[in-house]
DNA sequence: GTCTATACGATGATAGAC
DNA sequence: GTCTATCATCGTATAGAC
């Protein structure tokens, strides 16, 4: 078995930190540390911390946003091929759950997910960017679809609940763990993944199909 | 018209500049430089750049969650003389509506609602931490009166989707300028804030009252 | 009690030697 | 490609003036 490069240990080691503290606690001198490799390996093989993030993303995104897109299309062909309307609920799965799915995929990273929550819901202008550059089409694609699934809807409402549903999304992926801080029951225990997956599934569901 | 005195200056110019830059983005040099104030005036009179954050939050929070556990009290109560359930939407509106009409409260700051917004979401543990500490009693409250308005659901669900209702929240509150990244539509204005306001109720309410 | 001046360690970034 | 040295800026802390 032979030792990954420099740049592979460095996203490797970046991914990890990342999700553990979040993108700005993590200082490069932790990354390289980690990676073993040196300071300015990072600003040579990315150009910049924010340049590594952005690789970061990418490297899982990419993959998982084909998995997802792919999805969308076999509901609309589905429906094509029934003659019928796509299902509001059809589409939200194939968008949420390869998310959470995504946790033990074999492509995947059990690290990635949660920087991705983050980075959807982020406050940073740089990161957030970064990330809605990367999802920017299937957004698009998802809005088109959901449009056809909800034909007596305005538009500009699906689209604005569109918006809704990933500020859901985000928060869940991310602080699904918090939610026991409001909890007093003692004998509370985290949800399961595929328990939450479907509560959200069924949340965003219903408020995206809520009359106008 | 006297000068308000340095620690005021600092409360303000910190609002504007978390606001406008977020948390981590704001140097203390930026803020005490804004407010006319030494450097280390925000450690004298504050502590730290984190206890000032708290500070910020608390000087509009305070009598903002107390507005909102005024109206979900008053739902309770016309409910209970009324002999049946309080209604979901009041209760949901109870707990949104305020936030936006904050933009323009005499009370308020418009600065400060997205701050609120940024804290409630934020991946940055101490930023988050501070927010829960201060909303936790009023989610309590709000979870309690949720129960009581959909008997039919088990209160862990009911926990779980006002979890996902907060993350659809801060991520309008924070974010709905960029709603606007996606839409294609040239002649698109941003969303009025009645308009959003209300959209967001509708789709949360749903979400809520979905069948379990 | 308030405020100023100053210094400390850590950070992201970069230039230049090898 | 990799490394050392160095830079400006960051949050924080403190000594001392008023």
């Amino acid at each position: 078995m032979t030792q990954p490069d420099t740049k592979t240990r460095l996203l490797d080691a970046a991914e990890s930190l990342f999700s553990q503290q979040g993108f700005a606690s993590t200082s490069l001198r932790a990354i390289t540390s980690d990676a073993k490799a040196n300071l300015a390996a990072v600003n040579y093989h990315f150009g910049s911390k924010e340049t590594l993030l952005s690789a970061v993303l990418q490297r899982r995104l990419l993959p998982l946003n084909q998995q997802r897109s792919d999805r969308i299309d076999q509901v609309l062909s589905a429906a094509t091929a029934a003659g019928t309307t796509p299902d509001t609920e059809a589409l939200v799965r194939a968008f949420i759950e390869a998310n959470f799915a995504f946790r033990r995929d074999k492509y995947g990273s059990s690290a990635l997910i949660s920087i991705v929550g983050r980075s959807m819901i982020s406050a940073d202008p740089v990161v957030r960017d970064l990330f809605l550059a990367l999802i920017h089409p299937l957004i698009n694609q998802l809005h088109q679809a959901l449009c056809l699934a909800l034909p007596q809807l305005p538009t500009r409402l699906i689209f604005t609940r569109l918006f809704f549903t990933m500020g859901a999304m985000g928060h869940c992926i991310c602080f699904s763990g918090i939610a026991q801080i409001f909890k007093e029951d003692p004998d509370s225990n985290p949800e399961d993944n595929n328990v939450m997956t479907n509560n959200l599934i069924n949340f965003v569901t219903a408020g995206l199909e809520a009359p106008c």
